[in-house]
DNA sequence: GTCTATAGCTCGATAGAC
DNA sequence: GTCTATCGAGCTATAGAC
């Protein structure tokens, strides 16, 4: 039953983008389960059993794919970053004015990461054991260093033109736009709950979201001189 | 073996501060083991039997004293809230100049949370499993809105003084300090293989402390008004 | 100390494409 | 016949519970 397959070739065809063989799929749904299982129960509490049950396919298959309980996290993880940094490569800062890349750049990181908390939180299960699988992802310091380098040049443009005040390291930038943005999704339960202030409330997130752009460009902006 | 416990009654004594009884330092012992063994592991992580190993007691005691594995992780929660707060109390923000008083806050908070990791993590744990043991910490909420009086007493002072503008909610004030604290504790294993920035170096820790503060005051301060 | 359930993981075998 | 992708069943260790 089931076989829905198209051709039987389709393995090392190095031209145009092809159908992904069966095999892709099937390492693909075996992905994007698991990325939910471990976003939701942690490493530890994600069970192999569970993902094989909502996938099409077998515990075994999972095990021929990605070797172990580890390596299919690693996998997990890869994809994920990739997703945030691929979809920051489109935001073209370059051609904007410094503050409104800025804008864009802080607002589209407080959308992404309030969209895709399972992200956020396959960041923390990672923190949680020590950036251990991390190691093994040797590629992703590639993925995540452009965003520096853009972050680096709409900074240095705001300088030159006298908007922003110079002096600021680009990684500061990058680390203050990312922990505005991280904690409305990583603490949104216990801060909810602690000051009976929903942050899955949209209005709160709206206000919240300008808060945050408001404060990451306050802390670039070059000072205005003293009156008198 | 080992029994040093010094009198057989100290029960219900509701006077002075007696010293603690065999009980209460069981299960003062076993909360800290615990915390420690939560906060490195994660929840599903957390092993009881590994807790018990570490403590003067068994694992037979543990289920007397806290029920169950998810008693123990409230009972640890807690405790790591109450922590955070009794200290934040004794800042005494409201006898300085209310730009000091922030600086005194956003420091204290960028401090604790660097020295008590295992506060972070519970947070961090707790909150992949979407805040559901903090339900059953009800108390909780009265040990966390005394900070948010503290922030708005010290906002209202500046905003008197012209020192910073109106309009901000107080709970955008903690949110900002926690969240700029937090992270570098939070994303400190991620954050420091993937931009090969080590968060846990002094100097760099240092540097990013001030960054904070600033970022904190910038964006209280009042508009400089316009030269011209 | 002992029970029961279940975790991660492995083995043997299979069906179809070359 | 070999290589790839898959499956059902079962192994060993250890979890939480009492």
């Amino acid at each position: 039953m089931g076989q829905d397959r198209k051709s039987g070739k389709g393995d090392t065809d190095g031209d145009a983008v092809r159908e992904p063989s069966q095999a892709e799929r099937t390492r693909q749904d075996i992905l994007e389960v698991a990325t939910r299982e471990f976003a939701e129960k942690g490493y530890s509490g994600a069970r192999i059993d569970e993902i094989a049950a909502l996938t099409s396919t077998t515990k075994r298959a999972i095990y021929y794919h990605y070797e172990s309980k580890q390596g299919l996290f690693i996998a997990v993880l890869e994809n994920a970053y990739r997703g945030i940094r691929a979809l920051e490569a489109t935001l073209d800062l370059d051609h904007l004015e410094p503050a409104d890349s800025i804008r864009t750049l802080a607002g589209f990181t407080f959308d992404y990461q309030w969209a895709h908390a399972d992200f956020v939180r396959l960041v923390m299960v990672e923190n949680i054991h020590h950036g251990a699988h991390l190691e093994a992802a040797v590629s992703l310091r590639n993925v995540n260093v452009p965003i520096l380098d853009a972050v680096h040049r709409v900074y240095a443009r705001g300088v030159a033109t006298g908007v922003f005040r110079p002096g600021i390291e680009p990684i500061d930038i990058h680390m203050t736009i990312s922990a505005l943005a991280f904690f409305n999704v990583s603490n949104r339960f216990t801060f909810s709950r602690i000051f009976d202030h929903d942050l899955g409330d949209p209005a709160i997130r709206a206000a919240r979201r300008s808060v945050v752009i408001d404060t990451v460009l306050r802390f670039l902006q070059a000072d205005a001189p003293a009156a008198g």
